[in-house]
DNA sequence: GTCAGGATCAACCCTTTGGTTGATGGCGGC
DNA sequence: GCCGCCATCAACCAAAGGGTTGATCCTGAC
């Protein structure tokens, strides 16, 4: 047998790392080398200790997001893989993900079989898709017209928020005129005419945090 | 020392039974006596078996919600207490899990310590709430107008499905000044001047469909 | 190098939404 | 019986949002 695959848990849940833990524990060729409860210290983790594979969370409270931590820690050559495990498969959040060099994506009712199968992938350089996730992808590619600008979906969850125009470009330091042309944008894309039947649809295809 | 005090676990999430099982065993008054992966079979658990103490999430997946089994439980004369264990802080899940007779409602990302206070805080008959989650209790006492009334929530309702004021106004046969009459209730009520601002709260508060 | 697409902004016009005032009828509680 | 709340509608005005055209700049693909 090989040198077991050595793993840092990066979520925010204490008792979600405890389950994590105890999960991977029964696998004898797992070793978790190391736990962080925010974004900013698992970057520094897996920067510092020497890891495998990186189980990430993506809503942490406040600061870093998961995704942001997952870019920068695949950004370093030799660094570990990033297998994001998370309760949502929005598209929003899969396409973040993978975009920011995730090798895998997990959903966290995964039974702990699918988990361990997971991490070995990850380890191997494979990639590991929940199922619904994968599908996700799959119904993305087929669909040309329906993925939104980084922008747009930016734009589109402040909406979601329930800002007006103005407030939109003055957080996003806009003018009003490129907020207006987004939304125009999303519109068509989404097939809708207003700010809420759009919010209304992406919410539905999980183009946009719920 | 007396009896331990025994738990069944509820949550549809393996990894966090786990976790909670893991965390829970390093007390040494505490004793898993059983988990349940849906709602119904926390119900059926907790009426077998001897149990004094349910963790319960809210959230499970189809079928029976975390609300509905906590009511069925403690709808029981000598049954457990329930403590519901979950994500999310919106009002209308607190609302609906007080109502249901939870004795207590936790945060997932609660501290060890915090959950164990609480767990024992529940078995001696004691309510245990999250500082965040009483905040929002205390908020909701002091805040009169918070409840939309039937005829408002059905408009705001399809106002968050994307409908604009002359479709809701077809849809529920009434006239579109009606319609702006119930919005201008709602925006009151809500403290916002928006209908997306209006769906935002209504959807933080739980108010309505998410 | 060209070309497509993203991101940015302006000026224009029209529609929808928001805000106000006021009015009617019904229902439940004191 | 009266009061308060809900539900219904009208008319009006101001403001925000929506639709169009057209333009610049940049980046990545072929």
């Amino acid at each position: 047998m090989s040198a077991p695959i050595r793993l840092l848990l990066a979520d925010d849940h204490p008792v979600v790392r405890a389950g994590l833990r105890a999960v991977l524990a029964t696998e004898p060729d797992f070793e978790v080398v190391a736990e962080a409860a925010t974004a900013e210290r698992a970057v520094a983790l897996a920067e510092r200790e020497r890891v495998d594979v990186v189980l990430m969370d993506l809503q942490f409270g406040p600061g870093m997001h998961g995704a942001a931590a997952t870019a920068a820690i695949t950004a370093r050559p030799d660094g570990p893989v990033v297998l994001v495990l998370t309760t949502y498969d929005s598209d929003a959040d899969i396409l973040a993900a993978v975009e920011a060099g995730a090798t895998g994506y997990l959903l966290k009712d995964a039974p702990p079989e699918e988990l361990a199968a997971a991490v070995r992938a990850a380890a191997a350089g494979r990639s590991a898709l929940a199922p619904t996730v994968a599908n996700r992808l799959i119904d993305r590619m087929r669909t040309p017209g329906v993925a939104l600008s980084r922008r747009e979906t930016e734009v589109l969850q402040l909406v979601a928020d329930g800002l007006s125009n103005q407030q939109i470009s003055l957080r996003l330091h806009l003018s009003q005129a490129t907020v207006k042309t987004h939304l125009v944008h999303v519109y068509g894309k989404l097939g809708v005419d207003s700010r809420t039947a759009a919010v209304a649809v992406a919410r539905a295809r999980g183009l946009i945090r719920r």
